[in-house]
DNA sequence: ATGGTAGCAGGGCTA
């Protein structure tokens, strides 16, 4: 059984919803995890979902900044949100696949939305920064050792760990995503509780993957200065059913488009 | 510690 989860940053799930319902109807993922989505929770567009065969969806949003959501074809059992480092941000939202999910039941699907951080990369100077590590270590204490189960984490992660992650390792190291303090941690993190970074199961260094591109270059896709900021992480248990992991590099071209592409992870299960 | 563009909200913050 194939079964498919994507993530994208949607960068105002109402403004896109077009764009979201075009994405499910060219990729008919099993389940599409959204980061961004800066709409309050009355108001997110359910209605405009009906038909669409994503019936089953979970949210936590808020007033005009970050928010999440899950939107899936199959039953969810149970809807769950943590916040971190003491704050109300919408920035996580997890579920577990119903018994009609077929071999995919039972699997925990996690949706994260780690925050920026701003454009200076110094704790002390930038409290923006100061809170994306904070995130961070907390992602990490809450990981703690190792992950049980079959478990899927998505999102965007805002940092772009390995070398081939980015346009330029060199011209990036000082810039926020990038830097050391930040792939140093989330590599830390991941390794430590487990998750495998299934984006790079199939597609290892040097080949590089970008889901991002900055709506600051005049000419996005010619330039093609992107950096892979969205993530997609198996447990142990899932590795082996890892079939790859595609970036939907053409939506990033679409009308009015969210400065990233969606990434959609496939799994034989 | 440039400026470039975008969304929300209707100014300035966040990305």
């Amino acid at each position: 059984m194939r079964f498919t989860v994507s993530t994208w940053n949607i960068n105002s799930v109402r403004l896109r919803i077009d764009h979201v319902l075009r994405f499910l109807a060219e990729e008919r993922p099993d389940v599409l995890c959204l980061q961004e989505t800066k709409c309050p929770d009355d108001a997110f567009p359910l209605k405009a979902l009906r038909g669409s065969g994503y019936e089953h969806v979970v949210f936590a949003g808020q007033k005009g900044y970050n928010g999440v959501a899950i939107l899936s074809r199959h039953p969810l059992l149970t809807r769950a949100v943590m916040s971190f480092c003491e704050r109300a941000d919408a920035r996580h939202i997890s579920a577990v696949l119903g018994p009609e999910a077929g071999r995919a039941a039972g699997i925990v699907l996690h949706d994260f939305y780690v925050p920026a951080g701003g454009d200076v990369p110094d704790v002390g100077l930038n409290p923006k920064f100061a809170h994306k590590i904070d995130f961070l270590d907390a992602l990490r204490a809450w990981g703690g050792r190792r992950v049980s189960g079959p478990a899927i984490l998505v999102g965007d992660l805002n940092v772009a760990p390995l070398e081939h992650d980015v346009w330029s390792h060199k011209q990036l190291l000082d810039v926020v995503s990038h830097t050391p303090i930040e792939t140093e941690r989330l590599e830390t993190l991941r390794g430590e509780a487990g998750w495998i970074d299934a984006a790079r199961l199939l597609t290892p260094e040097p080949e590089k993957i970008y889901t991002w591109w900055s709506y600051r270059s005049p000419d996005w896709a010619a330039a093609n200065k992107g950096r892979r900021l969205d993530h997609a992480w198996v447990s142990p248990d899932l590795a082996g059913t890892v079939r790859g992991v595609t970036v939907a590099r053409h939506a990033r071209g679409w009308d009015r488009p969210s400065d990233h592409a969606p990434v959609t992870l496939a799994l034989e299960l």
